[in-house]
DNA sequence: AAAATCAAACTGTACGGTTCAGTTTGATCA
DNA sequence: TGATCAAACTGAACCGTACAGTTTGATTTT
């Protein structure tokens, strides 16, 4: 069932560039000879290892989708100390600038279109993603913010309603001018921006 | 410059059909030949009224981009009584309940989808929407909240950053119950979801 | 007012031209 | 000998056009 370590790399080297590909024209204005084009491979080798296209697609966004999630940066901040109401101040400041550097990343943003696209033809795909990674992510501001009320600087009743109100500012900066204007660079939100953002948020936390 | 009576009627027939369809399967996934059938006309008609494919969506997003945002329902908000704070915490959750009620419905999702399908392909388009849609109701919005701010209702310091707070956690529920699962029809939050949402925003507007 | 005439819009079919996913072939490499 | 390569090929899908004939509705003629 284990494939040799040089048919890992061939593998690899396709899924590279199909990605790099599907990401940038989305999959219907991919075109497979583009790809083998830029794996540096002949087409034989690309249907010797995926049964078409569909099928590489769906295994570079199951890959991206993982990876995604894997990478470590954007939810570390429930490692960070949590003893003073700053600490906790500073640890949703952080948490939202990676959220925002992380969704804002140019690769990311192309992932979610693609899925967005595609997720009419290849459902699985979309509630792969879905699952893994914003309703973990979710999850995991919940975990925190519950961590934060246990220690005395958060006041809230409904988690999900509050985890939510977090994210949420976020989210228009990433859908107004990170999604919904593909032609220019991302414009994300600069630092005092985020600050008013999780200072009004800090707010709604407070006691009555 | 202006058309016949008949020929209104015939660009509308093709409009119609086209919209449906687009809305549907998409751009790509749309055949020309289904929309002459579905409109009941010849392929030569529409030929006759659009100069291709392309022109085609432009026209039938364009117009739904405007009847969108011409539907009254969304933002009259801002013209319910508001002299006691009942009357704001009374209009917040309306207006929450219709921008969800809005942006849940089946086309409406559709048109999102498609948009940020083909805004590389249109960025004229995406461009559009996303001033005239997302943009204009953020201002509505902000309006509304100074006003309250007027009346003693709300306190905050950025407008914009008050906006977004109410607007994204609904748009948390657009995305993941809306736009990331095409497959099974969209879940709405329910009332009491959206009164949870709505009573911690409160209290981000509440005096210090 | 009924009949004849006419231009424009419309229909249906057929098809050219192109694009593309996937296959076959025969040579090359390791 | 098995994997890989380049290149040519196949077959189907699909956009857009051409064309010969029909419908429509208005205008003119009798």
């Amino acid at each position: 069932m284990s494939l040799s370590p040089r048919a890992q790399a061939k593998r690899e080297q396709i899924r590279t560039a199909a990605q790099q590909l599907f990401l940038q024209h989305g999959f219907a204005e991919t075109r497979m000879d583009a790809i083998t084009a830029r794996a540096g491979v002949s087409k034989q080798t690309v249907y010797s290892y995926y049964a078409g296209k569909e099928e590489l697609l769906a295994d570079v966004l199951t890959q991206l989708i993982h990876r995604f999630f894997e990478d470590p940066s954007p939810l570390k901040a429930d490692h960070a100390p949590l003893e003073t109401y700053d600490d906790f101040q500073k640890g949703l400041n952080h948490l939202a600038e990676t959220i925002i550097t992380t969704l804002m990343q140019p690769d990311y943003l192309a992932l979610i279109r693609v899925i967005l696209s595609e997720s009419i033809r290849f459902p699985k795909l979309g509630e792969l993603f879905r699952s893994t990674v914003p309703v973990r992510v979710l999850k995991k501001i919940t975990a925190y913010l519950q961590q934060a009320r246990r220690q005395g600087w958060a006041h809230f009743e409904d988690a999900d309603a509050a985890a939510r109100m977090f994210v949420g500012p976020l989210l228009t900066h990433v859908l107004l001018d990170g999604l919904m204007t593909p032609d220019r660079p991302p414009r994300r939100p600069d630092s005092q921006q985020i600050e008013a953002i999780v200072r009004l948020y800090l707010k709604s936390l407070s006691e009555r």
